[in-house]
DNA sequence: GTGTTGTTGGAGCGACCGCTCCAGAATGAG
DNA sequence: CTCATTCTGGAGCGGTCGCTCCAACAACAC
C-alpha cells in the first residue's frame, strides 16, 4: 500500500518495446504540454491523441484511463521542473547560488511572458482535493523539490554561512511557498514582480541569519 | 472601458425584483460553493441548478453564459474572503494584529481540515490563462486583498513601529504571495504547517524592520 | 517458421456538457 | 383592471467527453 507506483491492476503495460516506450513518451509529453497550457480538465483525451499523433486505442493501451495518464504527467512534470532549475538547485549552498537560482526562475517566467504558473502547483490546485492518488504524487513531487532546498541551507549552516539558530527546514518550506505563491500571482498579474518580491523576501530573511 | 461591471451587452438583467435578486444570489452562492469544492470546469451548470433549486432557464435568465456566472462567483468570493479575515484585515497596524490575522487564517484552514485552497487563488490557477476578463477580475480581487495589507504596514511605519527603510508595498506583496503559496501547499499536504511556516517567515522578516 | 505478445487503426457508444426555446405564472406600473 | 415586464418550468438539441471493442499488424522468443 501507498506504493509510489500505480495501484492495483493498472491496465498499463508489463513490458515495453523500444517503439512502445517512444510512443508512451510522446503521449506523456503531449499531455504534459496541454495540461500546462489548459489544465487537467480542459485537456481532452482526444486533444492528447491529436497532439501526440496516436489513436485512442494506443493511448488506452499505455494508460488505463485519464487519471492514470495524469499521474504520469505529474511524474513527468516533476522531473522537468527540477531539471529546469539545474545546476543551481542541487547546490544551493551559497548566497550567490541562491541568487542565481532566483534569477533563473524569474527569467524562465519572463521568457514565458508570465503565462502558465507552476506545472506542478497548477495541477495541485486543480485536482488535489478530488484525486487522492494524484495528491500523493503531488506531495511526493513537492518533497523532491523541497529536499534540495533544505539540503543546500543545511550545508550553508554546516559551513558556517548561516547561524546555528537558522532552521533549514523552516526556511526551505518558506522558500517553496513563496515560490508557489509568487508564481500564481505572477501568472495572474502577468508581471514577474510578485515572483521576484516573494523570493527576495525569503532570501532576505535567510540573509538575516548570515553568520 | 475597464469598468468593473460586466462588459458589452451582458445578457444579464436590467432591473431586478426583490425575488429575482434573491434567486440570483442563491445561484451565485451555490455556484461559489461548488466551484470552491470542485473547481470551475468540474462544476457543471446542471450541478448549480440542482444545488440552488432553480431551472436552466432561470440560470440563463440572470447569467448569459457560464463564463458570466463564473465572473460573478469571483466577485462573490472576493467579498467573502475579505470578510472572513475581519476584523483584523482592516486594521493590520500592530504586530499583535498581524499575529491574530495569521492565527485566524490558520484556524480557518484547520477547521476545513485543509481541504480547499484559496477561493480566489484556486480559480486564478485554473482560468487566468484562458479567460482574459476573468483574469482582470482576479487581478482586481487580489488588489482588494493586498490593499489593506499595504495600508496596515504603512500605518505601522508612520507610527514608528517600523523603520523608515521598511517597504510596505514589497512586504504586503510578499505576505500575499506567502499566503497563497502556503495555502496551496497546505491543501496538497493536508497540514497547516506550510501555511504557518510561510506566514511566520514573512512576519519574522517584517519584525526585523521593527524600530 | 510458429506462436506469443506487444502495438496500432478506427468506428462508435452512452453519458454529460453548455445552452436554447417556448409557454405560462407572478409581479409591478399606470 | 390592464398591460408590459420579470420570472419560472421543462423538454430537448447539437456537441464533446471518456472510453470500448474488434481486427489487423509488428516484433521478439524458441
Amino acid at each position: 500500500m501507498t506504493t509510489t507506483t500505480s495501484s492495483v491492476h493498472a491496465p498499463a503495460v508489463r513490458r515495453l518495446t523500444a517503439k512502445g516506450e517512444a510512443t508512451r513518451a510522446r503521449i506523456v509529453e503531449a499531455a504534459s504540454a496541454l495540461v500546462f497550457a489548459h489544465g487537467v480538465t480542459r485537456t481532452g483525451v482526444e486533444d492528447v491523441q491529436r497532439e501526440a499523433g496516436v489513436s485512442a486505442s494506443q493511448l488506452y493501451h499505455y494508460f488505463g484511463d485519464k487519471q492514470t495518464l495524469m499521474r504520469a504527467v505529474i511524474a513527468h512534470q516533476t522531473t522537468a521542473v527540477l531539471a529546469a532549475q539545474q545546476p543551481e538547485l542541487d547546490a544551493l549552498d551559497t548566497f550567490e547560488a541562491l541568487e542565481r537560482w532566483r534569477d533563473r526562475l524569474v527569467a524562465l517566467q519572463r521568457s514565458r511572458h508570465c503565462v502558465g504558473g507552476c506545472p506542478i502547483g497548477s495541477i495541485a490546485a486543480e485536482i488535489a482535493d478530488d484525486d487522492p492518488e494524484a495528491r500523493a504524487d503531488l506531495v511526493a513531487g513537492f518533497e523532491q523539490w523541497e529536499a534540495p532546498l533544505r539540503s543546500g541551507l543545511t550545508t550553508m549552516r554546516e559551513r558556517g554561512l548561516l547561524a546555528d539558530d537558522a532552521d533549514p527546514d523552516r526556511l526551505a518550506l518558506a522558500l517553496l511557498a513563496a515560490l508557489q505563491g509568487g508564481l500564481l500571482l505572477t501568472q495572474t498579474r502577468r508581471t514577474t514582480v510578485p515572483l521576484e518580491t516573494a523570493l527576495d523576501a525569503v532570501i532576505e530573511l535567510i540573509r538575516g541569519y548570515a553568520a
